[in-house]
DNA sequence: TGTACATCAGTGAACGCGCGTTCACTGATGTAC
DNA sequence: TGTACATCAGTGAACGCGCGTTCACTGATGTAC
């Protein structure tokens, strides 16, 4: 057991009701989704009276700008570390396996979440929406990024380059959250065919 | 003008109303998307008053159902057109080239209503989102049944080959949407890279 | 350190709103004779 | 064909519900002296 604890401060009490409140929010959104997201259960779920909500954020709105943003810094962070393997390896069939299924495994440790933003993407109005754009976006730059630096994508264009991205993003999605509802049953099977037909088409791409 | 207008029976005046009810639901959905789908606001567009909604259907959800029936088979019908040069054609580039922009152009033009497909997709709960997940499955089955008549996909094993009907159909969806929000500028661009790297992903898968 | 006052996180109660749903009713259409 | 009755699509009014939001209040924490 660590040292007697110290009574908080009403600082330090506040921005833990704050994080409590995110947690809650956090939780209800997995379990109910966007339409089920209620003032009235993240303050049941935080062990906090209904109008506490409205201490620590102006509406639902603020609350989900602070969440999606950190989920998004998350999520980028986790599959930027599965693509380490594009900067590192120098054997392009082997490091695409790797990557592939790094970022496979986190699409399907992140199933819930990746689908909350994938679900709202195609909402114009929902603040969630904007910011899974946002999160793929980010991630299809920053492989465009990544495939930059690899001999075999060196010479396409920008424009090339970036709509390679955007398939191998959509691509790993689409296989990694088909894992995770047992669409698919062997994640050989799938990292191989992702990986051989992504080299297969980067050299097939005009140079 | 035609012969002038007998009055209608009840039955077909009941009909009538029902079709209106229906057309004004698809008008809303498209305009303030699901969330904004309220017995409210279709009886307003079909010009009846609210209760009306419940003389034709016993709630929103039996209306969502027979909507959803009707264009996932309208789509399906589109995208199965789109698919013919696949099952005309013998050169396979030619033909692949043919089928994405056909395909590509159907998604443009039905973009609204794929994209609320895909958004509802990923609630287990919404009515919508399973017709969008059998959307997805036909459009999937029928692009694999197509496959298999081609010589370069006919030694693939089937599960490979529902594999890459489902990475083509996600890839038409993405670049399609893609286009008709001008993520992409060029039609031609887009489907070049679609067919060529298919055909290349196709051939590179294992045999 | 002790005291008097200020601050403020959290609360119970209340409100208005839009929604789905029900129901008794109306008046035009259909039917039996 | 005309008449008396049955049917039924459509309606106005009303209801309950869950929700977001506001507000005066409380009691513990912080601060000035």
């Amino acid at each position: 057991m660590p040292a007697a604890a110290r009574p908080l401060s009403r600082k330090e009490a506040k921005l833990l009701t704050r994080h409590r409140l995110l947690d809650a929010a956090m939780a209800v959104l997995l379990e109910h989704g966007p339409d089920g997201l209620t003032t009235g259960r993240i303050t049941q779920r935080a062990g906090v009276a209904q109008p506490t909500f409205y201490v620590h954020f102006r509406d639902m709105d603020e609350l989900l700008r602070e969440l999606a943003t950190q989920l998004v810094q998350q999520l980028r962070h986790s599959l930027d570390a599965a693509r380490a393997p594009l900067r590192t390896s120098s054997d392009l069939v082997a490091a695409s396996v790797e990557a592939y299924r790094l970022s496979i495994r986190a699409a399907v440790r992140h199933a819930g979440l990746l689908r909350l933003f994938l679900a709202e993407q195609h909402r114009p109005q929902s603040t969630l929406g904007a910011c899974g754009r946002q999160l793929l976006d980010e991630l299809s730059a920053d492989l465009a990024r990544d495939l930059a630096g690899l001999a075999a994508a060196a010479g396409l264009s920008d424009a090339m380059r970036r709509m390679g991205a955007d398939a191998v993003v959509a691509l790993t999605l689409q296989f990694g959250l088909g894992l995770a509802d047992r669409r698919y049953d062997s994640e050989d099977q799938v990292v191989e065919l992702l990986a051989r037909s992504t080299v297969a088409m980067m050299l097939a791409l005009p140079q």
